[in-house]
DNA sequence: TATTTCATGCAACTCTGTTGCATTAATTAC
DNA sequence: GTAATTAATGCAACAGAGTTGCATGAAATA
């Protein structure tokens, strides 16, 4: 018998989660703890980052920068397994990343290949900065 | 008149060029480090790939893990813009990250969004570790 | 061979992200 | 409501990728 660990609800959590829903980009941690407002710790950050993102609120993209943004989930479809499999755009000028929701990458994996998580990035300037 | 800098081949470019060209994953700066026998610094690593990169000789890409990985250019189309647009697949097990150069993912990039590099990543087990 | 200019080594630094541990707070059972 | 349980937090310290400044060394050119 697996001893589930629950889930508790508390103050950092609701207040990063609110954040991230009212972002309209994908989030790096230092920007989430600028607009945090002293909440917590950028420990604390971290921590509830990864507990939002495993129990599927929040998914995540790695930009050419090498910085983790995470970005809550809306348009993604939760009744069909449940992907975040789509295009993230990155410019080059404002640093902002950006969801596209509507662009999903196609491909076909080659056999053998078992895909767990993706990140699809494209960098370069964005329509504002365009 | 723009004075184009010009380009020196040194015993640690070619080096590194051939550690790459030999690699059948795409390698960190550390990976690259560590093959390289002591020829040079991890900031000469660096800069050379740096330089690499622009000559258009190697292409990178970022993994989950927010490290930038390099690999040399084969199967890329060269008389077609250069593109290096091709997936990669990070194993979770064993943590090579290997290009998958026929499989190019297809989108359509909204108007107004001009791409510059693109970085496909999916993330699972590989055939080896599967 | 001398000159020019690019490449390198070294040290120090920045920044993202992680870990250990003691403390605090949210649940749960009573 | 209160005590017991266990997850969440804060703090400090750390790890590792990547960058920068500057003096030195080495290609390429004439």
């Amino acid at each position: 018998m697996v001893k589930e660990k629950q889930v508790r609800s508390t103050a950092a959590k609701q207040h990063i989660r609110e954040i991230l829903s009212k972002s309209e980009t994908a989030m790096s941690q230092p920007e989430i703890l600028e607009h945090s407002e002293g909440i917590c710790d950028r420990v604390t950050i971290y921590r509830v980052l990864d507990r939002l993102l495993h129990e599927g609120e929040i998914h995540r993209a790695v930009g050419m920068d090498g910085i983790t943004r995470y970005a809550s989930c809306r348009q993604c479809d939760h009744d069909h397994g449940h992907q975040h499999d789509h295009l993230h755009f990155s410019c080059e000028v404002c640093g902002e990343v950006t969801c596209l929701e509507k662009v999903v990458p196609v491909l076909k994996l080659p056999r053998g290949y078992q895909a767990r998580e993706a990140s699809y990035m494209i960098s370069g300037i964005c329509p504002d900065c365009g």
